[in-house]
DNA sequence: GTAGGGTTTCCAGCAACAGGAGAGTCAACG
DNA sequence: CGTTGACTCTCCTGTTGCTGGAAACCCTAC
């Protein structure tokens, strides 16, 4: 199949699969006499899988490693766990951090009058020195 | 006060500085006649502001026109909340997403045995198509 | 045969800097 | 006065993960 059926298919937009070919994260199947990338199932299934690992925040560089565990049949599930368990831990570290700017944040939103006069907590909060120094 | 100076103030990187020069954003007070740029207290305020915006996770463009209210003595305090607000409701739908992507990963890390065998609910997982098709 | 879609390559650009090259500048030391 | 070393300047490249566009080719249908 053509690279726009790949594209469908997949639920990747084709800029995304010519640069995934590119950079030999997810490379076509072959190509026809004319040059056209050619994909089979086996590619498709492969662009899935890095469109799915991609909106889990996983890196290219990660979903390369994921891609050839994913590939080799007699990779250990160890291998991919410390994978995963390391993202989840981005991702908890990254929940935490937003949890403490989304209170103090709300913190001066709320000490906020919101009105016409100038008097501004938030500009002020902003303003005042806080961390790291 | 030079670059260095600065820079050691507000708690930014001089490559940081240099930039926001750079991109007018926080521009020197004035320069020597070799071209050094020069940082009044009054800059190096503006500097502190931006870097706290800045881990605020407000972008170049917010923290311009946070910038030109902080200035603002008439400003209302109505516009600052309205941007604040928005970065609040941004700061909430990220993490909504994270934690739905956190429960999904940790879903498939817990099925996982994370042995020396090659069966891995992760990889899985990540394979199967799920959203948006 | 020509119109319209697709496809190819390459080049530019986004955010927000970081790193480094090569050249100029400044203060201190001898 | 010369030199050393730290500092600064501008300019260019690279980062991450694409996205948009231009110019050229290709393929199918009418």
């Amino acid at each position: 199949m053509n690279i726009s059926a790949a594209s469908t298919m997949s639920g990747l937009p084709v800029k995304t699969v010519r640069y995934y070919a590119d950079i030999g994260l997810v490379v076509p199947a072959s190509r026809t006499e004319a040059g056209y990338r050619v994909y089979d199932d086996e590619a498709v299934r492969r662009l899935v899988f890095v469109r799915r690992a991609r909106e889990f925040g996983f890196s290219i560089g990660e979903c390369r490693e994921l891609l050839d565990l994913y590939a080799d049949r007699r990779r250990s599930s160890a291998d991919v766990k410390r994978i995963a368990t390391r993202r989840l831990r981005q991702i908890a570290s990254k929940q935490r951090e937003l949890q403490s700017l989304h209170d103090e944040l709300a913190h001066l939103v709320e000490a906020c009058s919101g009105d016409d006069r100038p008097d501004c907590p938030i500009i002020d909060g902003l303003g005042r020195r806080h961390s790291g120094d």
